[in-house]
DNA sequence: AGCACGCCGACT
DNA sequence: GTCGGCGTGCTC
């Protein structure tokens, strides 16, 4: 029997099936989808079988070495997906595949030196054999660390054949085992020997008293010596008479182990929702495939609809995948499935460890639990029976995957909704062009919820223009109306929430006397300023460096300070109104594992009057006591050169209108600007997608951007400016003697930043409508110059749906 | 990716 | 004459 077998090894080369002999102690442990360990040259590496075959045509044909899993980690669906998602994204198989399955599966290779028998390891000097540990291996890794004439001594060894290389195949992640203490003996024996060594040994004898009464026969051993206040050393003594044995068994970790989650059942639905559900359920009872839009305004209950299909699902022995943004997968998110659907749910987000993510996907393979609650790839999901797929806040670019595979999560989405003839359904109040064009035409099925659960109404909306603000002489951060409206709340012991898309404390710093304006030495972006140690830092590769004390161009002491990061709003506050508490949220106070929801808590517990943060607090929470949002820089994204920029603002706007006032009391919306009279901040104010989404649309059509023409984007970087101009422009002929004369080539053309770490970047942009031949082109092209200019430190990159062209 | 093979310049 | 630079090509 032949394996065919997608080896790990990403490379232009090597991106197909290899042959392999399945050994006879193998057979029948060779399946589709299961990962094996293979010789390729002269190493050993793992690899996916993706078939399985009586014979080949190739002479020289390998043994399997061994099996990596028990059972398949990706069935056929998921190896059909991979294959669909390699071809569509245009990256290589292994890679599609692996990216379909936890971080803690890649499996990591090492190389040692083998020692040989002893007729081989006399010739060697004994300072050479002292190398090597008692297992006779010594890391490759650690030899090349040792003198260098070492080194080359081994390497003559090992030609000579006195020692071999030997390369081990480990996985990342590892199953977590906890140690268990079994009962092998009958409940009257333990009793029994326990009046025995009662006198002797009292410590000995509580803990058999707690073994003999426990009404299961195992527990786990940190459990038992918490229970009976036992030492290692009483538990040890027992386990040597043989009363009782200790085994290792492997366990989940549960990242919400120590949580109550309170139970709840499914609330009433207004007859808007019941009129939204039921074409839903329908879809579901027929088992056909349909996407659906749910296009409602926020609080207009879309998550209790999801939550009652989901349970019309399971009640169907089928299983539910709910994809929310990362940003909003909040314990309040978190807290509402587990309420209603209990330890059914598996959660993967970023918030979790590898060995964590991997226990949850763990419980989804083994059928454990039959709703996954996650981020991007959390549509991978590995389950066999699907009966929907739900996709919230379906706007949010965190769907999209910026690194190869460059996939779309909607797009997975309905792949597999068709696979599993199962409904797809997108939630969200701010969809995205492209996904309301197609249920405009009728590709998705169009449904709206537009009044609010609670009949509150959306708080008002105040636009204020802080050009007049600078004319009437008010120069500070805070519009009069935003500061008497902030004072407002925290005298009323209301909270709000302060939005600045802008980290770190001033956004540049440039000398009054010359110009000089501090730049990363390795990208060509502005260096942002961080106050707390007084430190120039760059947002794109990192780059640290004290502030100079004068300015390094014509030492003037003159340096100012432009632009305003969220640290500058934060001192600013604390001087304007020293009595209101802030938490301040963004990358820089969030990097830490854990701190992102402790800071959440911390206000959710009202024990801060202001949030104040970058675009990550604008999602997804859902506080009752906050009263006002204000955003203090409306434009910060509108003129960012994108062309989606327009309706991410709106998106942004319209959404974090969304955070006020979602319960009892009214709420409140302060917007400044300095571009009052843009569509996006207009329409943002009134809340009307609709006309938004007409006014973008003409805009769209008149520049020939997506949803009326298709993206793709190529990127190319390297050190030398030279060599990426030429690249590209041989690309962009290449494209345009190809491509129809529909197809729109733009480029090359430096990207919006055009150098970051050192490596320039230049793009292509094609434009297109129906190219069949494109992806076959771009392949060519990656296939040419991944080639012959890899080792030029040459990088390629195409994007087939690039939702930023940054 | 890693490793071998192989073809040219700078040394004992 | 050899050592070692890294361009090229292959891995079932």
């Amino acid at each position: 029997m032949i394996a065919e077998v997608i080896v790990d090894v990403p490379a232009m080369g090597t991106d197909r099936a290899f042959d392999y002999v399945v050994p006879d102690r193998l057979h029948g442990l060779i399946v589709l989808g299961i990962r094996v360990i293979v010789p390729f040259g002269p190493r050993k590496i793992t690899g996916f079988v993706v078939a399985v075959k009586e014979d080949t045509e190739l002479k020289r044909v390998k043994p399997i070495v061994d099996v990596v899993d028990l059972s398949p980690v990706l069935n056929g669906e998921l190896l059909k997906l991979g294959k669909w998602l390699a071809e569509s994204t245009l990256c290589f198989l292994h890679s599609a595949y692996q990216s379909m399955l936890p971080a803690a599966m890649k499996m990591s290779y090492t190389k040692h030196v083998q020692l040989l028998d002893e007729t081989k390891s006399s010739q060697l000097p004994q300072e050479i054999i002292h190398l090597f540990q008692d297992t006779g291996q010594l890391a490759w890794e650690e030899l090349i660390k040792l003198d260098l004439k070492v080194v080359r001594f081994v390497q003559q060894a090992m030609d000579e054949g006195l020692l071999v290389a030997d390369y081990h195949v480990k996985s990342k992640g590892k199953k977590k085992k906890q140690k268990v203490i079994v009962r092998n003996s009958s409940r009257e024996e333990i009793v029994q020997y326990r009046n025995e060594i009662k006198e002797r040994a009292p410590k000995q004898a509580v803990v058999l008293t707690y073994l003999s009464d426990m009404n299961k026969d195992d527990i786990a051993l940190v459990e038992l010596m918490e229970a009976t206040n036992a030492s290692r050393a009483t538990i040890k003594s027992i386990l040597e008479k043989g009363w009782i044995e200790q085994v290792e068994r492997e366990v989940y970790r549960d990242p919400y182990e120590n949580r109550h989650f309170e139970r709840t059942s499914a609330l009433d639905l207004t007859s808007e929702q019941a009129s939204v559900i039921e074409p839903i359920i329908e879809t579901i009872e027929n088992k056909v495939h349909n996407t659906f839009l749910i296009h409602g305004v926020t609080g207009s209950g879309k998550t209790e609809i999801y939550l009652q299909t989901i349970e019309n699902v399971l009640n169907k022995g089928k299983e539910a995948i709910m994809l929310v943004p990362e940003i909003s997968l909040t314990p309040q998110m978190v807290q509402r499935f587990k309420g209603r659907f209990g330890s059914k749910v598996a959660v993967l987000h970023s918030g979790l460890s590898k060995g964590e993510k991997y226990d949850e996907w763990r419980k989804i393979h083994r059928n454990e639990s039959k709703i996954v609650v996650g981020a991007r790839s959390a549509i991978f999901a590995p389950f066999q029976n699907l009966g929907v797929i739900i996709i919230d806040e379906e706007h949010e670019s965190s769907y999209k995957q910026e690194e190869n595979p460059r996939y779309h999560a909607r797009d997975v989405a309905i792949y597999r909704g068709e696979y599993h003839r199962c409904p797809v359904i997108l939630g969200s109040a701010t969809p995205t062009l492209e996904t309301y064009a197609r249920a405009q035409k009728g590709v998705y099925q169009l449904t709206s919820l537009e009044e609010r659960v609670n009949q509150r109404s959306l708080p008002k909306t105040e636009i204020i223009d802080m050009r007049e603000e600078m004319r009437t002489g008010n120069r500070s951060l805070f519009s009069e109306a935003l500061f008497n409206a902030l004072k407002d709340r925290v005298e009323r012991r209301e909270q709000s929430v302060l939005l600045l898309n802008r980290r770190g404390y001033s956004t540049f710093i440039n000398c009054r006397d010359c110009g000089y304006v501090a730049q990363c030495p390795h990208c060509d972006i502005s260096l942002t300023y961080h106050k707390r140690n007084r430190q120039l830092k760059c947002h794109y590769c990192g780059h640290e460096e004290n502030l100079p004390p004068s300015c390094p161009e014509c030492s003037s002491e003159h340096i100012r300070f432009f632009g305003t990061g969220t640290q500058k709003v934060e001192e600013e506050l604390n001087k304007l109104m020293p009595e209101a508490s802030i938490i301040r949220m963004d990358v820089d106070t969030t990097s830490r594992k854990g701190m992102h929801e402790k800071l959440l808590n911390t206000f959710g517990e009202q024990k801060a009057d202001i949030l104040l943060g970058t675009q990550m607090i604008a999602k997804g929470l859902d506080f009752p006591n906050v009263t006002l949002v204000g955003v203090l820089a409306a434009d910060s994204m509108l003129h960012l050169p994108d062309f989606r920029a327009s309706e991410r603002t709106f998106q942004l706007l319209t959404q974090v209108g969304g955070r006020a006032g979602r319960h009892e009391l009214e709420g409140e919306v302060i917007i400044q600007t300095y571009s009052p009279e843009h569509y996006s901040i207009e329409l943002a104010q009134t809340h009307e997608f609709l006309p938004f989404y007409a006014r973008e649309m003409k805009i769209r059509k008149l520049h020939q951007y997506p949803p009326f023409y298709y993206l793709a984007l190529i990127t190319v970087s390297h050190e030398e400016l030279m060599e990426v101009v030429d690249v590209c422009e041989k690309i962009s002929h290449q494209l345009k003697e190809i491509l129809t004369d529909q197809a729109v080539i733009l480029g090359p053309v430096a990207s919006p930043i055009p150098r970051v770490k050192d490596r320039y970047r230049y793009q292509c942009m094609i434009k297109y409508k129906n190219e069949p031949n494109l992806r076959r082109v771009l392949h060519e092209i990656l296939v040419h110059y991944k080639k012959d200019k890899q080792k030029n430190s040459l990088m390629i990159n195409v994007d087939m749906h690039p939702q930023t062209i940054m």
